[in-house]
DNA sequence: GCTGGGATCGCCT
DNA sequence: GGCGATCCCAGCG
């Protein structure tokens, strides 16, 4: 059920879009709390846009490692984005998790967020590492066990319903802003920009 | 050793 | 839809 090196040893694209529909559980010691994947991007090798593009830092070193990690970092100063770790180590690519759908521990997403509205607690990569509890300390830790894992969509039955992937480009980004490289899970209510940026690609 | 821009969010208009 | 908050580091010099 813990999506294992094999699953992340995929080419980054492939493990974006096969995020979509998977679980992010964070096991804190304040509670569980866990979101259904439903927006993700991809960035990859050689991508202007990846942070590992120029030199490695200390603030990009994670990206460098193994697969199946957590890449945590700070953006504006102010906020902080979580990425799942994908090539292997000394290719810096990642996929960023940009949106959730709240399944557990919601009122502990609440408590976190200061505020509550269901749609709005994790439709945005700042909003969901607040809601989760994530932090920078937790920078380069495991995503292959407890207390920070995905569960394949399977594990879910209930929640596991079929849906279309609508591709775009991504957020937020000049340097490579035509790349078709975001992934959404179509009609979901809690994605971060519902409706295309730029270019709507297949 | 300074400067500017960035994978954002929430509040204001 | 515009803006301010305010950290990290690359690039320039």
């Amino acid at each position: 059920m813990i999506l294992d090196k094999e699953f992340y040893k995929q080419d980054t694209i492939a493990v974006a879009r096969a995020l979509l529909g998977s679980y992010l559980v964070h096991e804190s010691k304040e509670g569980v709390a866990c979101g259904k994947i439903v927006e993700t991007e991809a960035y990859l090798w050689g991508d202007p846009a990846c942070h590992a593009y120029r030199s490695r830092t200390a603030r990009n070193a994670t990206m460098f490692g193994p697969e199946g990690y957590a890449y945590v970092y700070q953006i504006y100063g102010i906020h902080y984005c979580m990425n799942v770790v994908t090539a292997p180590e000394g290719v810096g690519e990642a996929v960023l998790i940009r949106a959730l759908e709240p399944v557990s521990g919601l009122d502990l997403m609440q408590l976190r967020r200061g505020r509550g509205e269901f749609k709005q607690l994790c439709n945005g990569p700042g909003k969901l590492v607040q809601a989760m509890g994530i932090t920078r300390s937790m920078d380069g830790i495991s995503l292959m066990q407890s207390p920070f894992y995905i569960l394949s969509p399977d594990t879910y039955p209930q929640y596991n319903l079929p849906f279309e992937i609508v591709t775009t480009t991504r957020i937020g980004i000049t340097q490579g802003a035509d790349l078709p490289y975001r992934y959404y899970i179509q009609g979901h209510p809690c994605v971060s920009y519902p409706v295309k940026l730029k270019a709507n690609i297949k």
